[in-house]
DNA sequence: TTGTATGCGTTATCAA
DNA sequence: TTGATAACGCATACAA
């Protein structure tokens, strides 16, 4: 058992063949008979080989390493997604190497760049600011949830307006009657922000509720005191809140924080829904409705779909739209 | 501004120089005359030069990436340390590359042999199950707070024992009197469970209070679920329990939702204490009491301890323990 | 079915 | 201070 100075060569000596039978055995690329076969595998075991990645990489132009840039590797939304998509590039035989970008957009291009240095076969990548880029064929990459830029690249997206506006409808249908929003960046801009805000308007104007301009709430989209204080502006804005639809569960909680320290009581005297189901969700005190995005298949979908590309850069590029459910919880019962 | 395809004998033969000198300036080796560097940088830029990494690693067998093998990096702790590591790692001049372990030995074990196959020039690893491993001199590994591994590798840990004792003690400083233990696992094996469990009992034996076995509740480490069960269960104890001392925050946040599930109030009926101090922790209703080591700090270290021993194999292996403090908040009022 | 020759892009070593 | 040469370990192309 030698330790990781055992090259091919030595293999091939050890099994009496030449180093390209033994390369063909580990790649099982053109046909071996059965007796060479066994000889390698066995002088492989013998001598506890492992194939160089770095002399493969060099030789093959494929690193195996698929690149996925999120926010921050530390939001529950983008950890959850982060298991997943690592588990999803595991079945096809891709390692995952994680960037964060700090939701700028000097991050995702930052990513982008360290993806073609870091020689990734691949990038998904997470945005939410980048508002520009162009596709290059040395350099797959899928857009995961957010960004839309113009239908050049591929994309995994969730049903923003589909899944606000139902939120929003859950609310109605539970009784309420001014449903206060929260939202945040810029909203002249089609961001995913924008988008969810135009699901919640769409669904109160499809029930007749003439939307208030007072009752949206931006926020800070990740910070934890941010939603927090949003939640207490919430509380002392007076104008009759009974429901807020909110653009994240992790903002939820926050602003159900805030809420709390104004001693408002969720469900009892304001609903609240959010945008995700995290896991936490589940346990927060109240439990968190929520609209419910099938995470596995986004991240089966933007694997294969990288995977494909990586195959075939000239493929044209693809969309899809995950599936969700509105899961009723304490928060809005 | 070519793409990608452009070699360091491009850059060379722009400059009119040899390719040895501009690798000589691109990792600025041996003195380079001002003209020339000049000269150099300028073709760089004029070709969009990117140093191809498979062959720098290939030849110099310095990956320049550090692994950092966790449970589960969708868990609020795991995640948060990340984001530190990756930070960390960055100012050394690292990329971090996240493996998961599903806390199983088999995954860990896993991982340091992926971190060979990887060819990552070293590991920080988040071990809690793993029991023997013996240091490998091609391989440096840090271990990153929970197991010991007899002092045969460099460790950065977090302080259990100390932890969990003031944790109880502000339990019983608050007035509780018969407090309860929220642990996980074997504690017949010297695990984190273990030490904390040992700090727990220290401090309540201290001040004179017998610890009584029936208020050690055993939970499955890695469950929203499991945690929240084992709220319930105390809640249905009947044992007079008035304080809790949960090993970490994201499994104290479950008891908790379980109390409430049983219509017990925190901090009223009982009082709660954590360890960890994830952001979260901070937002929950009610906000969790919990032991905060200093994270940055941590990482900080554990970084600087793969990077000295990538640089000399050889260094006795060091131990260092985070600073903490108690965090005060609603949870134990 | 197996083997030989060659080169991927970089850096260590040594010479100039 | 700069350059020539070789080698890192593997896989492509082709020959046997």
């Amino acid at each position: 058992m030698n330790r990781g100075k055992v090259t091919m060569s030595d293999v091939a000596r050890l099994a009496g063949v030449s180093p390209m039978t033994v390369s063909n055995v580990i790649n099982d690329r053109v046909p071996v008979s059965d007796s060479v076969r066994e000889r390698v595998l066995a002088a492989i075991r013998e001598s506890g080989y492992q194939v160089n990645a770095a002399a493969r990489h060099l030789r093959s132009g494929r690193s195996g390493v698929i690149g996925l840039a999120v926010p921050q590797i530390g939001n529950a939304y983008f950890g959850m997604l982060a298991t997943l998509v690592i588990e999803e590039a595991q079945r096809h035989g891709y390692h995952v190497a994680i960037e964060q970008t700090g939701a700028l957009a000097t991050g995702e291009v930052a990513a982008i760049a360290q993806s073609r240095r870091l020689q990734f076969d691949g990038l998904i990548l997470s945005a939410v600011e980048i508002e520009s880029l162009t596709p290059d064929r040395g350099n797959p990459i899928v857009l995961l949830g957010e960004q839309d830029l113009a239908g050049r690249f591929d994309r995994v997206t969730v049903p923003n307006e589909g899944g606000t506006a139902a939120a929003t409808e859950h609310l109605i249908d539970q009784g309420c009657e001014r449903i206060a929003v929260v939202t945040g960046g810029d909203l002249n801009r089609l961001t995913m922000f924008t988008r969810r805000y135009n699901g919640y308007r769409a669904a109160l104007e499809d029930r007749g509720i003439k939307p208030d301009p007072r009752l949206r709430f931006a926020v800070d989209s990740l910070s934890w005191e941010g939603a927090r204080a949003t939640g207490r502006r919430i509380a002392d804005a007076d104008l009759g809140i009974d429901g807020v639809v909110v653009f994240s569960d992790t903002i939820a909680m926050g602003v159900m924080r805030g809420l709390r320290d104004r001693g408002v009581g969720v469900p009892d005297d304001m609903r609240v829904i959010g945008f995700d189901d995290v896991p936490e969700s589940a346990v927060y005190i109240p439990s968190l409705s929520t609209v419910s995005p099938d995470h596995r298949w986004k991240a089966a979908k933007a694997v294969e779909l990288v995977v494909a590309r990586i195959a075939d850069p000239e493929l044209p590029p693809r969309e899809f739209t995950a599936p969700f459910t509105v899961v009723r919880r304490e928060s809005t019962a």
